[in-house]
DNA sequence: GATGGTGATGTAATCGATTACATAATCGAG
DNA sequence: CTCGATTATGTAATCGATTACATCACCATC
């Protein structure tokens, strides 16, 4: 493998002048560029990246942390961030923790063992304190979600208000037994689609009953279950808003494998508004989040602060808003 | 930031000791391997990967090309992969080419650039040339794909076969005017399926009307819009074999929209079996791969190939399934 | 007691590129 | 014609770890 040294020497040249060449820096006659292009392209030569990583300390390189790469939700989102990297050069690892929060906090490492230049978590289960360290020495960006109390930047929607909106819409088409399907409650964003969900219950003066909140965890199978599990109560809901997509499928496969009908007997309305939720039979009533660009903002956050560019606006929340559709009833069809 | 030499000099030892005490080689006395661990933890010092990956020249990171990471077929093998890799101590980046073959043949260039040790392509219309050779000097693997005439080494299904029992199904539930959806006919996955197509039409004397093969691009909107047209023929057909379970829920759709029934009106099967395809209705008849085994395959082989291990069997078919559901009739319902 | 083996540690080369600094050549202004 | 600026190129240090090789101490064996 042709390393700068065999290329300098066919040119007749220092390393130094390979150098420049490649990297288009400093004063290079166009005769000597000539040579030295001629020597790469004879010997094939490719730089070996790893040289110019340890000497300039900067890989390129940003990691992706995401809890479950199979959702369709972090999948879109991960696009976005891959649009921005790939536009500047960069490089996008990803890191799967399929739920696992240990592996999160291992994923840290890797930020002062200098093997990427930032990272972006959509996911934020880590310990606060270690998480806030890190932040402050190394580039981080949270996306979707937040760590509470703390400035790490973040982008994300408003959970709370939307879920506001999506519980209302309900309390608006007339139901008053409304079920919440959750997410688990150690990410932020379940807690926080779970006050909006109790907020808008508050303000219209309807009682809270706890049988009718399920804890989940953003699986199809988990809202399958909770679902049944609701239905079975003394007095069932007549609406269930869940969390996420996933979950309120799971819902509407539970009610109808119960007989009942959607939106009819119980009204379900879901989360993100991924693509399965207009596909899907009766197409679904969501709260659809920008993905894409909530991606898209994420990584030129981190670049910002990767390049060392004062952020004036650390914390970004980006506008959601509600998709109305056939599984809740009442309104229009989209 | 803590460097090597700096633990060296507070635990009174040489680099070459606290080099041996971190990768755990040669002989250290525990005493000193005491005062050296003490060091490494008064200075938070973590070891910079990159110093270590030059010299050694090897990343313990393979790259692995994905055609479109929001399908959610990648991404379970991708989960296979990921599993085995974490397994040996191996990271994992991500490729995505987002559909662009020119995305495809540049990722290629990371090998030779020494930032990965390996690779994995899902993907595979880099021109057949460029691949062989760097097939020859680099570990590389195909997975799901192959390319015709090369002993690359390769994990996937008989697509052939399996496309033929897809259709056979069909046949055999007595339709005679059955349409294919395929993929893109410059990936040999499409054409395979196509080819299986044909082959048990051929089988059971059935005269190819070519009004009834229509090629896609694997997303539920071509599947949409491609069932359109079929339906507007002349004479429909009674079945559709798409080439995958999105395209299949994309005609499913299609036919609903015109006010057909499935499988009443038109009988449907799909390919892949993606976790929607069961909870889709009406649920998907389709093939089963077995996504996770593929990406764990993938990775077993590449390992060897990286330690340089002689691999015996380079080209592994697994074995595939047909799930009978609901989306074609007659068969029971799963 | 000489010899050789083993274990613990240190010295310094090395991986491949980048870049600060040095040097040489060229040019233009006064 | 000289001086300083500018341009082109080279020399060598550097990034941080790993590791071949050297050294030294200690012990066992004959």
């Amino acid at each position: 493998m042709a390393s700068i040294k065999d290329v300098a020497k066919r040119a007749n040249v220092s390393t130094a002048t390979v150098s420049r060449v490649l990297r288009n820096t400093g004063n290079v006659t166009e005769e000597t560029r000539q040579r030295v292009l001629e020597a790469i392209e004879a010997l094939n030569y490719q730089p070996n990246v790893l040289g110019r990583y340890l000497r300039r300390m900067e890989t390129e390189t940003v990691l992706v942390v995401v809890p479950d790469i199979t959702n369709p939700f972090f999948s879109k989102v991960l696009r976005g961030i891959e649009a921005v990297a790939l536009k500047h050069g960069y490089q996008v690892l990803l890191g799967d923790t399929q739920n696992d929060a240990r592996l999160e906090e291992q994923y840290l490492n890797v930020l002062p063992q200098r093997q990427v230049d930032g990272m972006i978590f959509l996911t934020a289960r880590i310990r606060k304190e270690l998480m806030e360290e890190m932040a402050r020495q190394f580039p981080i960006v949270l996306a979707c979600e937040y760590l509470e109390g703390t400035d790490i930047p973040t982008v994300s929607i408003d959970n709370i208000s939307s879920a506001r909106k999506a519980t209302e819409h309900l309390i608006r088409l007339g139901h008053r037994r409304i079920a919440h399907l959750s997410g688990p409650m150690d990410v932020i964003l379940s807690r926080d689609r779970l006050r909006g969900y109790y907020q808008a219950l508050a303000q219209h003066e309807i009682e809270v009953d706890a049988a009718l909140v399920q804890e989940g965890d953003f699986t199809y199978e988990s809202g399958y279950h909770l679902t049944l599990k609701l239905l079975a109560l003394e007095k069932p809901p007549t609406a269930i808003f869940a969390a996420n997509d996933e979950m309120a499928i799971g819902a509407v496969k539970a009610i109808r494998h119960r007989g009942g009908r959607v939106p009819d007997d119980v009204a379900v309305v879901g989360f993100d508004d991924i693509h399965m939720a207009s596909i899907f039979e009766p197409s679904l009533t969501t709260i659809a989040q920008p993905m894409f660009e909530i991606g898209q903002k994420a990584m030129e956050l981190l670049l910002r602060l990767i390049e060392g560019i004062d952020v004036e606006r650390r914390q970004l929340v980006l506008p959601d808003r509600l998709v109305i559709r056939d599984s809740c009833g009442g309104g229009r069809s989209v």
